[in-house]
DNA sequence: ATAATTTATGACCAATTGGTTACAAATAGA
DNA sequence: TCTATTTGTAACCAATTGGTCATAAATTAT
């Protein structure tokens, strides 16, 4: 059972890049979230026929776990690169949640948020991976929260993992209230508004 | 064209009660979502037929707009009712968010923050009746904010439309995170994490 | 009693749902 | 060239979707 390199065996030769197919379908799921989001529309925007679809991800809600995985991925690893950019801990925490508010798409949320909130309660696959990026998130958040009480920056009152908990409710609720009532200047206006009240 | 009493006219007489059948919609709206509640679902847990369900209700999407009427309208009126209990403005306000919280029931969130996700983006008519309720309760928040910056309980250095739109983004925070990753009590944890900052 | 009216019930409907499968086309290895 | 293998395509599938309609039952007004 060796597989010498991924993707040049024997047989005809994918038309299609699966990354790509597989963007446009989180993109799909992101803004029409699951249950409206038909097996028609995800052909459509891969440009892929059912056949092939099923044939590289496997069913719809297969499909569904990946785009999540894919969009937790890309947009951890975006916000996990501006933690460390300044020496000072509150910056970085100031820049984490514009990074988080700004990929928050206006009237498209944050995919996890919205399926968090459709799936999470009815369906545990979803609702187990969802756990493990939150906790994910919530352990950063809680470290910068931790350096920032050390350098002063923040009053150490309160314990590190309660004020993480905060930031993450807030953009949970930037998250959601963006979908129609909140422009993205006023979202970050609410994270200004936020920290202010930490220092 | 006038009609006596509403309903003891000619026909024959309803055999189910309405607000009855239209709080078990409600609840199966609530729990599961727009799209994930069949028709079936609805006869189901409202005991009646889909005739019957037509002709009192009209077709699903009205229904829906009916129970969502049927939330925001009940779950205001609770809130509103404490909101004028103690004299201390921020007691109140406390009080408020509790109440709230408490009604965003474990795993189940709250129906207008999920129709807000799920539905707001795409259906005008969601999003017109759910901006109406949102400003409404805004308009609330804010008037409480400024009467506790009034009675010197809230610092004075932000404007109160702010405050009340933090509030609000918490409370939709705490929505969503209910949804799996917070048990309530840790939800009224964070309520008053918010509010100590605030004194 | 009868007519008018409103209800409850279930059969019925076209359209869509997610999903499978048969088959032709395209490649690599023999 | 021939075989094995994998892909693309479209026909096909049963089940479910939201929604309508004809009909019988139950009531009030006449």
């Amino acid at each position: 059972m060796i597989r010498r390199c991924s993707h040049r065996s024997v047989g005809r030769p994918r038309e299609f890049d699966e990354e790509t197919a597989l963007e446009a379908a989180m993109e799909a799921f992101w803004r029409n979230g699951y249950e409206a989001t038909s097996l028609k529309d995800l052909c459509t925007c891969t440009g892929l026929h059912k056949g092939s679809l099923y044939q590289a991800f496997g069913d719809k809600h297969q499909l569904f776990m990946r785009s999540l995985k894919h969009y937790s991925d890309r947009t951890f690893s975006e916000t996990a690169a501006v933690a460390f950019q300044s020496d000072s801990p509150l910056e970085n925490i100031r820049a984490v949640m514009h990074k988080v508010v700004n990929n928050a798409a206006e009237d498209q949320g944050c995919l996890m948020i919205n399926s968090l909130v459709e799936l999470a309660p009815h369906d545990p696959e979803v609702k187990a991976a969802l756990k493990k990026v939150i906790e994910q998130r919530l352990r950063m958040m809680t470290d910068l929260v931790t350096s920032a009480q050390r350098a002063g920056e923040i009053r150490s009152g309160q314990e590190p993992a309660r004020l993480a908990r905060q930031l993450m409710v807030t953009l949970a609720g930037v998250a959601t209230t963006v979908k129609g009532f909140m422009g993205t200047e006023q979202a970050h206006e609410v994270i200004d508004d936020l920290l202010v009240s930490w220092v």
